[in-house]
DNA sequence: TTTTTTTATCGTATATTTGCGATATGTAAA
DNA sequence: TTTACATATCGCAAATATACGATAAAAAAA
């Protein structure tokens, strides 16, 4: 090691820390161009249904939804169901987070 | 469509913009707690050989070197052969634009 | 020259991701 | 009730990611 200081910054156990896999569980959800997509999309107009996304995303219904669905279970949108149609929006809590995140890991 | 701007956030053409996969590329770079470790460890300390990140990482050697072989394709790294050595730093170009993609994306 | 050290690559197994068409679900409209 | 609509889920195929042990490569040390 070039310096002597990495167990501040290494867990000496061996596993990663909880905002480590943190960080690496928002970033694999922005790990594709139609979540960011759809996460700016979403920044930019409050709410959208799931066909909106469909009309302007190179893609199947189905491949969309199942996009919507990760970034649900990342936690960072929020479903609201609103017969027969499903809108989804940023979830604020777990956007900031993120945001808090990437922007400690850049050194922001 | 809840507002009717998408327009100027998604490509008419339905393909994705340069930024918005290279955000996503970045994003995949930092999608392990491995690949997140790295960086860290790189940003605290100038460089590292190989053998320093296979000391605190739970995995084998060959599977750190894999890592390393992703997050130097995805730019973000360099390697500097220092027979039989090799170590690597932070390239700070690509940094700075992942930096200001985030940002960006994040509306810092 | 032989051995050791350090790292990358190969081969392989398994898991996850991505994408599609088809289908199911649940509601509203006819 | 039947039909139409919006969305999610299923089943499948192909691609990519993750991880390991074994081996190769290349230079330094003995």
């Amino acid at each position: 090691m070039s310096n002597k200081d990495y167990k501040k910054c290494f867990n000496p156990n061996k596993n990663f820390r909880g905002h480590t896999k943190e960080l690496a569980r928002y970033a694999k959800a922005l790990a594709h161009p139609a979540r960011i997509k759809i996460l700016n999309f979403l920044n930019n107009s409050k709410y959208c249904y799931t066909g909106d996304f469909v009309e302007v995303l190179p893609m199947a219904q189905s491949t969309v939804s199942q996009h919507l669905k990760e970034l649900k279970e990342a936690g960072l949108i929020i479903a609201n169901e609103q017969p027969p149609r499903v809108s989804y929006c940023i979830n604020k809590d777990a956007w900031e987070k993120a945001k808090k995140l990437f922007m400690d890991f850049f050194d922001v």
